[in-house]
DNA sequence: TTATTATCGATCCTATAGGAACTATGCCAC
DNA sequence: GTGGCATAGTTCCTATAGGATCGATAATAA
């Protein structure tokens, strides 16, 4: 309605299409919505206490994450969780964008380590804290939402090194189906050590003196993810 | 209107949403809108005679393809053609993608040869009449757009024959900006022959007994490709 | 003459209403 | 009992109208 009846929130200036987008996203990777489920248009709208225009321009851009699928005259959906052969394809992707992430990372000043080394210190934290809740019985939704969110981060950081707009857009639009993903894969603390421990191994070849030894690094990470997810999904 | 007014269009069932899409971006291929023209809703709503919604919605879909920009609360703009950083970059990203789906297609059981050979023979006939055309004058708009979307099926093939939808998907984004990129940069009938014999050099290589020579043939292509923009670009 | 301010026009953004299509339920015939 | 058909409900899709915002022009003051 009156968007401008708090003058603190500043200049969020971003439409009402952006903020329905990142509640029906965050709804999303929160997974309470079993798949397969219809996503109304009005229902919707009338649940954000909007009209049904931004909710409609939200669900074309959800559709370039994958996670929605629109069938015309019918709706969207939500989309099942990835079978094996999509999971492999989607690895397959991964390492292809990663490695020529970390490639092209590794050849420039690298006066970005910093940033990345805090951000590794972060995603550490958010680690700590899963598996302190880990031992405590079922991990709150918000908990692991933050540590995926510090592991996407750390990732991102290299793409973003590595000053390829296109590159890191691809990234970008496969990083909703890789928390998804993740989310179904992720079993019990020991993920957690050893992905925090393959991304110190990746930021420790790029602070090295042969910054190229971070390209096997983040191979050895994809390889051990892969398999990792692999083993959570086939019981 | 009334779009089941030609019962013979059969099950087409795109919404309106689609089709605005497809003509907007025709438009913007065809290059006839200046760059940084704005890209009014509601006047491109009359002009097709369709309410602003759907034009919205195409919108939407639009900005996936770089090819316009939005503003919040300012409207849509159609981008500037690419400078030499950003032609780089795409150049990056593609030469990431074409070897990583050519690899992969060569391990495949390569049945889908004969579509790859069919879809060259219709490049070279695209590439005749545009080379024809070269020497009565101007060429016509309809001709290099057909020439290019041949261009573009034939790499389109060798990622689908890849088996992997991801890496698809990101083939099609940069689809429109390298569709508008060599508009820009076909500057000679030496351009058509080169581009169509690199290209017999990749089905050769394909259909030899070493499959993985398609992959040195490709990355030459992309590296005269590369060469061939940069000239016109830098006049 | 220059800078500031107020007003006007155009456009985007949002909300509401009506027509069209799809899904599901119930009925009838075989 | 089963298959086909008609009808009702729900939802999507499209169109129109009103409020808010941005950009530009013109007028005024220094």
């Amino acid at each position: 309605m009156n968007a401008s009846e708090d003058p603190a929130r500043g200049i969020e200036r971003r439409g009402l299409r952006d903020q329905v987008y990142d509640l029906i996203l965050e709804r999303l990777l929160a997974g309470t919505i079993e798949p397969g489920a219809r996503l109304s248009i009005d229902t919707t709208a009338r649940e954000l206490a909007v009209s049904p225009t931004p909710v409609r321009e939200a669900m074309v851009q959800l559709e370039r994450t994958g996670l929605v699928a629109r069938e015309p005259l019918k709706g969207y959906r939500v989309m099942e969780p990835l079978d094996a052969e999509q999971l492999s394809e989607l690895f397959s992707a991964r390492i292809m964008l990663e490695t020529t992430a970390v490639t092209m990372a590794a050849a420039t000043d690298r006066q970005w380590i910093p940033g990345l080394r805090s951000l590794h210190a972060a995603h550490i934290e958010a680690g700590d804290r899963v598996r302190d809740a880990m031992t405590r019985g079922p991990v709150p939704v918000q908990l692991t939402q933050e540590y995926f969110a510090a592991d996407i981060a750390f990732h991102r950081q290299i793409f973003a090194a590595a000053h390829n707009r296109y590159i890191l857009d691809m990234y970008d639009g496969l990083a909703a189906l890789t928390h998804q993903m993740r989310a179904a894969a992720l079993s019990g603390p020991r993920d957690v050590s050893e992905a925090t421990e393959e991304h110190a191994a990746i930021l420790r070849a790029f602070s090295s003196e042969e910054p190229l030894d971070a390209i096997d690094a983040m191979q050895t990470h994809m390889q051990n993810a892969r398999e990792r997810s692999l083993t959570a999904a086939a019981p």
